[in-house]
DNA sequence: CCTCATCGTGAGGTAGCCTCCGCTTCTCGC
DNA sequence: GCGAGAAGCGGAGGCTACCTCACGATGAGG
């Protein structure tokens, strides 16, 4: 179909096709994209600021905050205080957040797996390398609101 | 930087870049994604109904309305009555409105040759071809509200 | 002519983002 | 120590872009 589809319809209508069943593997937990990137952000570091959250994941720190309420009324994640700074609350996840977020990460890799199937290891190689090359900017355009804090500490 | 990024992230790093772009090509026009594709379609076509628009913007005919709205409150297009079908109101482009999705077309192609002005020939057909094995489905997981009218006639 | 499907849209609702403000707490110069 | 200013979180309120439901007008089939 549409073989004459320039490169940027191509590009956009294969994200589309990732964000779309990356949705679909998402729904089944009731997670939104958003929710399951923080889940990720928050597992992954043993305490993570709202305002760190909100650096992750690009979008203004008053947004992440309710991101977290979403996890939170979920019993993915608690907040607590930082010991270091009591300011701020730090995100960790819960038992079940974490299984979760393994849940899905594995779920999504086999998805992702599953869309990639048509390309050999020659291929993917390939596709990585024109994919890195097209991305890799993030320079001047880049106007999202960020905080750009970034002590995080807490280790405690 | 990332050079162990999956293909998924990849691809979605990739795609933000390019929507990234396409809404600054947009902005000083004072277009919304939604919008810009929207005028594409009525210009190309010669009196697009409602429905039609939804279907081409894949969003529910109640919102296709309110794009048409704004649009024609910018004068790019109008609404006039379908005379094969009473029912139906078709859009036409004005002339400001051809003339605007011509600029913009031309704009969003140059800044597209930017983006990809990385890559040399082979490279792109490359990434064409591989791009369009990801993409290419559309078939079970396409959930999105349709009503797939497609008469359209009114060539009056 | 009556019935039923279809078209566009008014009404009303939801989700996700934002900015502005205020409160608490940290940091730094004195 | 202490006051000024910055930084962190979240309440209040607003915007945009979607959605579903309901309705009046119109077309199509019996």
């Amino acid at each position: 179909m549409t073989d004459d589809a320039p490169l940027p319809e191509l590009l956009m209508g294969a994200a589309r096709s990732l964000r779309r069943r990356w949705g679909a593997v998402l729904e089944p937990h009731g997670l939104t994209p958003h929710q399951a990137r923080a889940l990720r952000s928050v597992s992954a570091s043993d305490g993570l600021r709202v305002s760190d959250l909100a650096a992750a994941l690009r979008i203004a720190p008053r947004s992440a905050t309710e991101v977290a309420d979403g996890l939170e009324r979920a019993d993915l994640v608690v907040r607590a205080a930082d010991p270091a700074d009591r300011r701020a609350v730090v995100l960790r996840a819960t038992e079940q957040g974490r299984e979760l977020a393994a849940r899905v990460e594995r779920a999504r890799a086999q998805d992702a797996e599953a869309l990639f199937a048509r390309l050999d290891e020659d291929d993917r190689a390939e596709l990585a390398r024109l994919l890195r090359l097209v991305a890799d900017e993030g320079g001047p355009g880049c106007e999202g609101p960020q905080s750009s804090s970034s002590s995080r500490g807490s280790t405690a």
